[in-house]
Formats: structure tokens, sequence, C-alpha cells
DNA sequence: TAAATTACCATACAAATGTATGGTATTTAT
DNA sequence: ATAAATACCATACATTTGTATGGTAATTTA
């Protein structure tokens, strides 16, 4: 039975999850209780207790840094899905996420970057569909050659990206499609991010 | 630059790797020493020493556990790739690792499930296309519904399970495709494992 | 209102951990 | 042949780490 953590339990696991996530390595007591300014460790020491009794964590006794994730026994942890890619439509990104899927434990995302569930099949010259996960990543600039995510048009574009001199071209995975050049006259090309990857998850059929 | 290990030296940088890959977090130099039977943790001190010096491993002085692997940049961590799907050819997977992909940051890779490159269009009727990265679950029971990869007729196929009385039914992603009836004829129908995930890294250009 | 939970503090301690130093024997390079 | 690197051993020590115990105050639950 999970019951439900405290806004500071919440916390706590999340900078857990962050740790082993992002750093590779779960944190020690002393690592967590200097992170949010506890002057000593048994603070933290009890918070994971809570954390553990109510069934996120499991603690190896005696074994530094031993905190293990619980949801990652599962093979998937949850990530919120911040919005979809259509085409005809603006991509929206929402403030909360609409959703949440599972990403394999092995598929974590850079710290900055978000999921975008993409609907409808305009992407497949991407060869990306309906229902895939496109994990996209906003704060990079993008270099030749990569894959970005795009709104030209009032159309969400995923594309791999290239500068010209006075352009802009967007070439498909898909070389059947042509390449889009953007110049002065597409003012509405706004660069979303750089697609990082996508995943599919098997798990569950896709919703259409 | 990178010199040479000894073949000692390799043992412990391959423990290392399978610790930090496998159980997810890096081993103390006690963990170690015990894997090999050293009496004390000056030994194993001494060797990460060196294959600090010969900079396959990054060594946090005072911290727990402080083992990184240079191998890791920023973002991505390889992974190995055990073997490839290719329809013709029976699927072989390799006791070493073919190759490394480098899917994004970390983690580990959940225990019993492997990877296996995608080579060839063969699988495009499950929107699976070359160079693709397949996460395939070899332990575990497929349940009706669940996609699953397979040999079938000397092929590699991913597609969705469903066993009937007595036949198993395997249908494509792709609604095109009819369906494949197994029953006594097919004396060659493997299975290989559930696929829990597609991954696709937009990092690199697939290779053909 | 009483009792439990939550959220911190402080101190104490055994065990684990990284590190330093010095020693011996074998193998490899110069 | 001499020096350097390798591969172990042992002992010692300051920190780090996990854990135990006890205390205070605020909040929530019964």
């Amino acid at each position: 039975m999970r019951k439900d953590l405290t806004r500071i339990q919440k916390n706590i696991l999340d900078f857990l999850i962050d740790q082993i996530k992002g750093k590779g390595i779960p944190p020690t007591l002393a690592e967590v209780a200097n992170h949010f300014g506890y002057r000593n460790r048994a603070t933290v020491q009890q918070h994971l207790g809570a954390i553990e009794k109510k069934g996120f964590i499991k603690k190896n006794p005696k074994l530094s840094r031993g905190i293990e994730l619980t949801l990652e026994d599962k093979f998937f942890v949850p990530k919120p899905v911040l919005g979809e890619v259509a085409a005809g439509n603006p991509l929206t990104i929402y403030p909360d996420a609409i959703d949440t899927i599972e990403l394999p434990t092995i598929a974590r995302m850079p710290k900055d970057s978000f999921l975008l569930r993409v609907k409808g099949d305009s992407l497949k010259d991407a060869y990306i569909f309906n229902g895939d996960i496109v994990i996209v990543n906003p704060n990079l600039e993008p270099k030749n050659g990569q894959i970005v995510a795009a709104i030209l048009d009032d159309a969400a574009v995923v594309k791999r990206f290239y500068k010209k001199k006075n352009e802009i071209e967007l070439v498909s995975e898909n070389l059947d499609f042509k390449p889009i050049i953007i110049d002065k006259k597409h003012s509405t090309f706004k660069l979303v991010g750089i697609v990082v990857g996508v995943y599919r998850s098997m798990e569950k059929k896709k919703a259409t």
C-alpha cells in the first residue's frame, strides 16, 4: 500500500530520483541534508524512514548510499508529458502535465528536456507515429544535422536542421520528402527544441 | 592519452562497469577487494590509482563510491548492444556486445533485459526501422496483446502476441498486414522475448 | 482535548570508507 | 643489469556514514 507523501517528503524523493537518475548514484544522508539546508543528518534519516514506510524507497541497512527506488523495480518511472505535437495545430505546452507516461529507466532524459506525445501521423516522414513520445531539449542551440522540433506555418514538424547562409533548411529523415527551405517568407517559423530521442512503449496499446 | 590496462586492471574496470551499469552504484574499495579476494583495500586503492592515471576512471576524492567512468559524457551513456535483428537471418545474440549505443543518460538497464539493434526495414510493419533499438526482456511470459520478438521461419519478427487454443496468432501493429497464425506446422517458431520498448536516438545519423 | 504525525534540532557511536605509508616479490622495460 | 612498473601484503588514521536516542514545536487527526 502506497500512502501519500507530504510536500517535504515529496521534495526529498524528487531529489533522490534526480540524483540517482541524473548523477548516477544515490546521495548520502549528509548530501541530502546539505542540499536542503538541514544542520544534521538525523532529520534526513527520519524523512527517509517515513518515505520508506510509505513504500517509495528501500534502504539497504549499513550500506553507504544504500537508497534504492522501488519505482525502479518496475522498470518504469513516471514522467510528465507536457504537451502534444500535432500537425495543423500550434504546439501547446501546458503549464501542468497533461498526462504521465512511464519511461524506461534506461531512457533517462536530460534535466531540462521534456516529453511530448505525438498525435496523429503527421510526423511519419520522420518515422515518428501517433502515440510516440519525443524527448525534446529546448535549451540547446541546434547544430547542423540535428533533429529539431519546430512550428512552421501552423504545423509542428520534426526534421533534420541545417543552417545555411541566408536560410534554414529542414530535411526529412525520409528522403522521399523534399527539404523545406526557410527564408524571410516564413515568419511563422519557431524552433521548439532539439529532439533528443523518440521512445515508444510497447506495454500499452497506443491511444488513438 | 589512454594507455593500455593490464589484465588485472582490465578485470577491475570491468567489475566497476558491471556494478555501475548493472547495479546502479559504484562499489566501495572494500566491495571491490572482497570481490577479488583481496585482504585489504589498499590493493584496490592502488589499482584504481593506476586505472585513473591511464584515464579510464575518475575518482572523487574523499567521496564514498566516488568512482566515475570517464566513458560517460554529459548526457549519454554507452550501453552494450547484444545482437541484431534482421529478417532472413536467424537472430544472433552474441556473448559479447557487438556494439555500443548511447542511450540518454544513465542509469541502468532493467537487469534481465537487453538491447537489440534493428537492421533493415523488415520490421517496419511494427513501426520499427533500421537503426532503432529495441529493448527486449527474455524472462517474462508473454501475455495476450503484448509485443514480442520471435524467430519464425528463419526471420525475426516483432509483433503483437495472442495465444489461442491450439495456435498462436501474431498480429502486426500495422493493420495492413494480415496476422500470422502459428500451429504445428511452424516448428521453427522461437520466442525471443517481450519487446518492452523502442528507442531511437536522434543524436547521430543512423548507420545503414 | 488528547494523541499522533510531522518537521526540525543536538549529541553520540560503531562501522565503513578513503587515504597514506611502508614493505616484499615478480614481471617488464631500458 | 638496473630501474621501473606491477601486484600483492599490513597497519594506521581522520572522515564519512548510517544509526540510535532524546528533545522541542507546530500541525493534523481522532
